[in-house]
RNA sequence: GGAGGUUUAGCUCAGUUGGGAGAGCGUCUGCCUUACAAGCAGAGGGUCAGCGGUUCGAGCCCGUUAACCUCCACCA
């Protein structure tokens, strides 16, 4: 029995338990070696919590790729996989416990780990019913998690082979710490606020002369760890002061005075207090003159014994009770609000400290330097859609510094680096030293970012040569967001070429990030964020999907507009009604075999005509990866040609006696809707399944389906002139009706002038339709009495309307459509007449040209006749 | 201090190599026409931010100004 479409569409009905058979069917399942692979790797999602907007935007993107290479016959391969998010999920593991009234400290590292696992677990079963909800076409069987037993062994791999060329390193340098999560941070884990700070400027004592010397500085507290005072060489004012001593104020120490070219002599007072253990740039001064490094902090961020009276207190408490402590002791000169750039830990918020400490490091310039040398050749390169985020991607790697990869934490890929309990000699391997009991493992973890620049290969196998390795790598697109292009891009991009000699993909598709409806960024703090399983219980997956995808162009923000949302669902309701209306027309009885376009009308084949154009262009745009242009001809396709025109125009051949003529509008309503679903199903996998199923088809499902190629139609220049022709009358007398305030069904009669005025003898078939989409008869001679005329694109429609008709009006009708023509005769003149354009523009732009001028000459003509009744 | 983006209809945005300004929503008018009133038919609405240049021709290319936004950067 045929399967029907209920009369109305809901989405909750028509996505209900489609996903679960897609997946039970292996229809997303790759590994289909007579086909050609494709492979994309889902950029993985930290399992730290839900999905959100910006996720549904990135996966639809990538599903929509997926179904459409799918269709085209390629092996897909979507590989699903999750980020273990080192540093925020650790937070999230520690708020948990905090909650049961306990920390990580008190239930050490193993127990600790186990509860990261069942966190995991549980955070990713809800992203899986996630993807599920969106549709998402990925490949489960490969899923996989960046800590997992394969990507561990990469990641130590890859660790081993970087030290042993030298290119990982310990040191002890200043990085940034994060005081709250007690951890290292990267350069680019760093997020610089302006903040409205205080320039402390501080009164401190000339030893050798008694005299005072005006020290500025925003972070007092470090005094305790100040090692030297500088001045520029040059600078007239302290040239004398050089070599002497002051007494620094926090501590009663004194401080040598030195020159270097460092300083600033525009800068504050011009003289500055050197801290090296707590800033880089006096960290290098110190390196550069053998200065002591002493840290007057806890890793914590609270004061150490260096702070006397102030231990134990928070740095930012101790700057306080110091500055107040100062005041009463009159070394304060004096304090200025101070706007300036603050860095904050991308996790946690607080405000990061330049730290002295031991990590280890990734030498980043050998790297850098042979991907910027691969990004030279076309064939070897990354390429990015927009092309401006080469730049973008090439000016970081061009200016990298070295990262910090170690992290204080536990959960992540435990550094594959043994000490030995006596000699303290370090061993780095792949596998534990043999004689493990004489070893203890480097405590640190390294920074997540460090396996995930692996996951385009360590996910299909590397280090091992697999059948996937092989087959799908490197990968052929990245889809990701502009924020994640120095985190995530350019790693797997250096990491790919050190570890692979090759790129990790050949594209990346960069989009950007969503909006609010007022443009805001979607933050917890605004409090303005939309879940992305609330629009979809709302509106549906399809959509959610379809907006997503259709409402900007690459590169460039989208913002959620709800109105735009329910145009999504209309469209997707439009496609339905006319999917019901079509399948009105046939039975559980008609087949494939039995679609017969040979008796094909000329409206018949204007729609198959107008759907080989549109899938022409739309084929082009989905591999330029133009989304936004795609849906708009699908729209326009869909809503007007399908729906609007071609629609209402077949009822007549539907409603009429000619039963071949009948059969083939049917097969032309199925061939068309046929292939309006498969062209829009890598947008909205749910309806199109559904509207597929009542279809006569191929497959059991429209995942098993290709792409539409362009229908054979025979369409002769005078056949679709005829069509457009019946479009311009149908406009005009509906047009007419609306301006004589007649109701559209009242019933006129019309009489066509060719382009010398004679009458056209009525046609038909033309003339049911006309009649059944615009309610006028079509007559062979004209009857006394006045008429409106117009011109259409061969001569003039005339209505006969007699008393009714308000001369003047139309009068300024005429005249202002004559002045229309006339500008337009002239730009086409002027066009023509100018050799450049006859000879530079293409020949077809020429010929178009001269058609359109010779259109509106004949238009123009026609026009001034009907002027000149009118005035007579 | 560098780099990039945006500026097109009342609002949100498209506009592929330069060749007659588009959509959605909103507005106005008329229709419950047997797929769809979440619809149908018709209409109105824009010196494409300003200025200058290249070109036969510029929303699009070049220069410049302005406003807004984003990223990067160690200024005590």
């Amino acid at each position: 029995m045929k399967k029907e479409l209920s009369t109305k569409y809901d989405h909750r009905e028509v996505e209900k338990g489609k996903y679960d058979t897609w997946c039970e069917k292996g229809y997303f399942t790759a590994g289909d070696k007579s086909k050609d692979p494709f492979c994309i790797v889902i950029p993985p999602p930290n399992v730290t919590g839900k999905l959100h907007l910006g996720h549904a935007w990135n996966t639809t993107l990538q599903d929509i790729l997926a179904r459409y290479k799918r269709l085209c016959g390629y092996d897909m391969l979507w590989l699903a996989g999750m980020d273990h998010a080192g540093i925020a999920t650790q937070a999230k593991v520690d708020a948990r416990l905090k909650d049961e009234g306990i920390s990580r400290y008190d239930i050490g590292r193993e127990k600790f780990l186990e509860r990261a696992w069942e966190w995991k677990e549980e955070y990713a079963s809800h992203i899986r019913e996630q993807w599920a909800k969106m549709g998402l076409s990925l490949d489960y069987s490969r899923e996989r998690f960046t800590l997992d037993e394969g990507l561990n062994e990469a990641v130590r791999k890859i660790f081993v082979e970087m030290y042993e060329d030298g290119l990982i390193y310990q040191g002890e340098r200043i990085i940034n710490w994060d005081p709250q999560a007690r951890t290292a941070l990267s350069n680019i884990e760093v997020i610089h606020k302006e903040i409205e700070g205080h320039m402390y400027y501080f009164n401190y004592e000339v030893v050798e002369t008694g005299k005072k010397l005006v020290i500025a500085t925003t972070r007092p507290e470090t005094m305790f760890a100040d090692q030297a005072i500088f001045v520029h060489p040059e600078d007239e004012r302290y040239k004398d002061l050089v070599g002497l001593h002051v007494i620094n104020p926090a501590n009663g120490e004194k401080l040598p005075i030195m020159a270097d070219d460092y300083i600033d002599m525009e800068f504050g007072t011009a003289v500055m207090k050197c801290t090296p253990a707590h800033d880089p740039n006096d960290f290098a001064l110190a390196k550069k003159y053998g200065l002591a490094m002493p840290v007057c902090m806890n890793d914590d961020g609270t004061m150490n014994e260096l702070a006397h009276k102030y231990k134990g207190m928070d740095r930012f408490e101790c700057r306080q009770a110091l500055v107040a402590d100062f005041e009463k002791a009159g070394v304060v000169d004096h304090i200025e609000t101070h706007l300036h750039q603050v860095g904050h830990s991308e996790r946690t918020g607080v405000v990061v400290e330049p730290y002295l400490s031991k990590q280890w490091f990734v030498k980043m310039k050998p790297l850098a330097d042979a991907v910027l040398k691969q990004q030279e050749n076309d064939e070897t390169k990354i390429h990015f859609t927009p092309k401006r985020f080469e730049h973008t991607f090439t000016t970081w790697l061009e200016n990298i510094e070295d990262w910090c990869i170690s992290r204080q934490l536990w959960w992540g890929h435990q550094i594959p680096a043994w000490y030995h309990n006596e000699t303290n000699e370090i061993y780095v391997g792949v596998n534990p030293p043999e004689d493990i009991e004489n070893w203890h493992q480097d405590e640190d973890v390294l920074d997540t970012w460090f396996s995930s620049g692996l996951w385009p290969f360590s996910t299909l196998g590397w280090p091992h040569e697999t059948d996937d390795l092989k087959r799908y790598y490197p990968n052929n697109v990245l889809v990701t967001a502009y924020d994640i292009i120095f985190f995530w891009v350019a790693r797997m991009a250096f990491q790919a070429k050190y570890a692979t000699d090759t790129r990790p993909f050949k594209d990346v598709l960069i989009h950007g990030l969503i909006r609010d409806a007022q443009g805001r960024k979607m933050s917890k703090s605004l409090g303005n964020g939309v879940d992305p399983m609330d629009v979809i219980d709302e509106y549906g997956c399809d959509a959610l999907r379809f907006f997503l995808t259709t409402n900007s162009t690459p590169g460039q923000d989208l913002r959620f507009i709800p109105e735009k949302l329910e145009s999504s669902w209309n469209f997707i309701n439009k496609i339905w009604n006319a999917s019901r209306f079509v399948s009105m027309y046939f039975d559980e009885n008609f087949k494939l075999e039995d679609i017969d376009l040979s008796h094909a009308s000329i409206t018949d084949k204007w729609i198959l005509k107008r759907f080989n154009q549109t899938l022409e262009s739309v084929t082009a745009n989905m591999d330029r990866y133009e989304f936004a242009l795609v849906g708009n001809e699908l729209y326009n396709f869909v809503w007007d040609d399908f729906c609007s025109w071609y629609i209402e125009l077949s009822k007549a051949s539907l409603n009429g006696e000619d039963e071949e003529a009948k059969k083939a509008t049917v097969s032309t309503l199925i061939s068309v809707l046929s292939g309006i679903v498969r062209i829009l199903h890598p947008f909205m996998p749910f309806v199109t399944e559904e509207i597929y199923s009542i279809l006569p088809r191929n497959y059991e499902s429209i995942n098993q389906e290709t792409w539409p190629t362009a229908f054979d139609v025979n369409m002769s220049e005078e056949e679709s002139e005829k069509v457009n022709q019946l479009i311009t009358m149908i406009q005009s007398v509906r047009e007419i009706k609306t301006q004589y305030n007649l109701k559209p069904s009242a019933q006129v009669d019309v009489v066509i002038r060719d382009t010398e005025g004679n009458i056209v003898p009525s046609n038909p078939e033309i003339s049911a339709i006309l009649n059944r989409m615009c309610k006028a008869t079509w007559l062979d001679e004209k009857a006394e009495g006045e008429t409106v005329s117009r011109t259409i694109l061969k001569g003039t429609l005339e209505i006969l309307l007699a008393d009714i008709i308000n001369v003047e009006e139309e009068i300024k009708k005429m005249e202002k459509q004559l002045e229309t023509l006339n500008s337009e005769i002239r730009r086409c003149k002027g066009m023509l007449s100018n050799p450049n354009f006859v000879n530079k523009a293409p020949a077809a732009k020429v010929d178009a040209e001269k058609e359109k001028l010779a259109h509106y000459r004949e238009q123009k003509e026609l026009t001034i006749s009907q002027l000149e009744k009118l005035k007579a």
